[in-house]
DNA sequence: AGCGTCCGCTGAACCGGTTTACGGAAGGAC
DNA sequence: GTCCTTCCGTAAACCGGTTCAGCGGACGCT
């Protein structure tokens, strides 16, 4: 680098070129009223001709400030970003952070851990998605001192928070399909859902919980086997349908806590010749754009997953204005509906369907 | 700010407590092996007591370098992160920038201005998407002389440059419909087809050459009015096939320069009770993830996504490792080839079939 | 003429690290 | 006992900007 730099133009070449001082270049540029027309002038003329750009790096490292902000996941972006939650999210976050003149560094583990990537993140603040409380890491992350909103996670009282009513959300699908007349349920889970602690606070978790509420309310038990943890993925999805289905599991509704999945079990039961919904009901979760393509496009609890991203970087944004304003540790929780579209329908009747079994 | 930094604990902090310089905190932690074992331990100690963290914009300043490269979209990036593409092709650029230790910064422009964007984007290099050669502000982004990889763009001789055979991939699936028998043609093109040009270098220009190629070398004229241009958008592709179909169009088989675009035209399909592929053949550009969730199934050209980004980051850290070296300037040219799934089928015999226009 | 102000500009400190050049002490060779 | 290394550690320069305090000259006022 030794070479580029040599290159590169430095406020001290313009300054000597144009006969000032390297603060007068630097006025020009900041606050040229401080400077007489000419001088702004002649120093401007100077610049562009050498081509001289101010090193972004050293204005931050005075400035003090980066005018940035990351979003952080704990997967790596390699993985992460194939996930269309993912992508809508940070479109939110982007959208604010572009509007208020920040940049966005995109932080994940490096070289699998997120203390070593937090050591380079020249950021001024962070967006968390989906931190688990029992990441090995989040006490490194806290000692960053970085203000920090943590999305989809369990709050930490001196930080913004930001995320749904998702047990809410899952009551209603339940209760959506309760109401069908559905009395045999299968669950799609996401990653962890932490069965043994009612109170935990993870996504899953709290969905699992909003399910098993619905249900339980209508008399009906949901044992474990009827739940079954699958990647949030279309495969994940489908996987998860087929093995269940292979072992005896014949539920005529479906509950996914995620639309991918939910878009698999689709595909899934088209294989096995299984017609949804008459034989069989699916909803999924997060309403993404993806559940209008697929036959027939899929019944989901809506969750404003843009809004989220958008929301939380209005938090990080406010905290980094004023540190302790009233908005730095805000905990919002979003809405969520149910959207009912065309995966989901009356139960099929006492009379059992004729299934060909694939396996 | 003035408040955190006086918070922040000082690699000056460090050495008083611990009774060194700042040298030694400084090689305590980048060169042990220059001091002695105790003094190391020391340090360490005293730093961990205080939550010393090094300041990583400090450390970029005197490094040189920032180990960060940068994503640049001349589009806003709240609406560019909707594009699945964009964030299939940032997932290859990030596996291998996260293989490599580099940070990813995403640039889009500031206040409009991909010029402001630039001069606080703190990367080594940057990975250019569908920079339109025709961009006002691609003179300053030259200027900034930071490395650069053009992907989907004209490409710039001193930098490297990632493609697909977007025109050949255009042909292949013109030609794949000429040979069921097809002789009636709509194209929904992309943003700047640039028709006065035949050299033109853009994506749309050479997806349209293609399929222009394949169509004339069949006996058949593709006149402008055929060719529409819309948003690579479900919402996008539909409006345009309704619109076509309005004004009288009946073609049956539609090219799609995206696959979003191509879903659009399905939904728009079954709206006009049109039945995909008996009565209309649809094929569509990428080769998305989506294309296995559409009903049905869509034909589409396959391009290496992911692939495009890994490559193009390779092609950048090449090019930071040895500015000069072979790889710095290296332009590559990826494959297209047909996929052909359930959206296309043999033209409708001689009758016509009856259909119900919507308008 | 003497004094106070304001204007335009500059020197130097500062942001927080890294790195180079060098000095003192300890150890080994002769 | 002297000289040469080696080992530890430090002072100071450096990365490339921003900004504060202050200085000299021009101008206006009395």
């Amino acid at each position: 680098m030794a070479e580029r730099s040599s290159e590169r133009v430095r406020i001290a070449d313009v300054a000597r070129e144009a006969g000032v001082s390297k603060a007068s270049v630097s006025f020009a540029f900041n606050r040229p009223e401080r400077l007489s027309p000419e001088t702004v002038a002649r120093i401007h003329a100077v610049a562009e001709r050498l081509g001289y750009r101010p090193h972004p790096v050293a204005r931050m490292l005075s400035a003090g400030s980066t005018a940035t902000i990351g979003i952080l996941s704990p997967q790596a972006l390699g993985t992460v970003l194939a996930n269309p939650f993912f992508a809508l999210f940070a479109e939110g976050v982007a959208s604010v952070a572009e509007e208020r003149g920040f940049g966005l560094l995109l932080i994940s583990p490096h070289h699998g851990s997120l203390e070593r990537a937090l050591a380079r993140a020249t950021v001024d603040g962070i967006v968390a998605l989906g931190l688990d409380e029992r990441h090995p890491e989040v006490g490194a992350i806290r000692r960053t001192g970085l203000p920090v909103v943590l999305v989809d996670a369990p709050a930490w009282p001196e930080h913004g928070a930001v995320r749904v009513d998702d047990e809410g959300g899952a009551r209603a699908a339940a209760e959506h399909l309760l109401g069908l007349g559905h009395r045999s349920f299968l669950v799609i889970a996401v990653e962890p859902p932490t069965f043994g602690d009612p109170r935990a606070e993870s996504v899953a978790g709290a969905r699992l919980r909003g399910y098993r509420s619905a249900l339980t309310g209508a008399g009906i038990d949901l044992p474990d086997s009827a739940v079954r943890i699958a990647p949030a993925t279309i495969a994940g999805g489908e996987d998860a349908f087929l093995r269940a289905w292979r072992e005896g599991s014949r539920p005529t509704a479906v509950l996914c806590m995620s639309d991918a999945a939910a878009a698999g079990v689709l595909q899934a039961a088209r294989s096995l010749h299984l017609h949804v919904p008459d034989d069989l009901s699916v909803v999924g979760y997060d309403d993404l754009p993806l559940t209008r393509l697929t036959d027939p496009p899929l019944t989901t609890v809506h969750q404003p997953v843009r809004r989220k991203g958008e929301v939380a970087a209005r938090i990080l944004l406010a905290a980094l204005g004023t540190p302790a304003g009233p908005e730095a540790g805000r905990h919002e929780v979003l809405e969520t509906r149910l959207a009912v579209r065309r995966s989901t329908a009356a139960a099929p009747g006492g009379r059992r369907m004729e299934v060909i079994a694939s396996a």
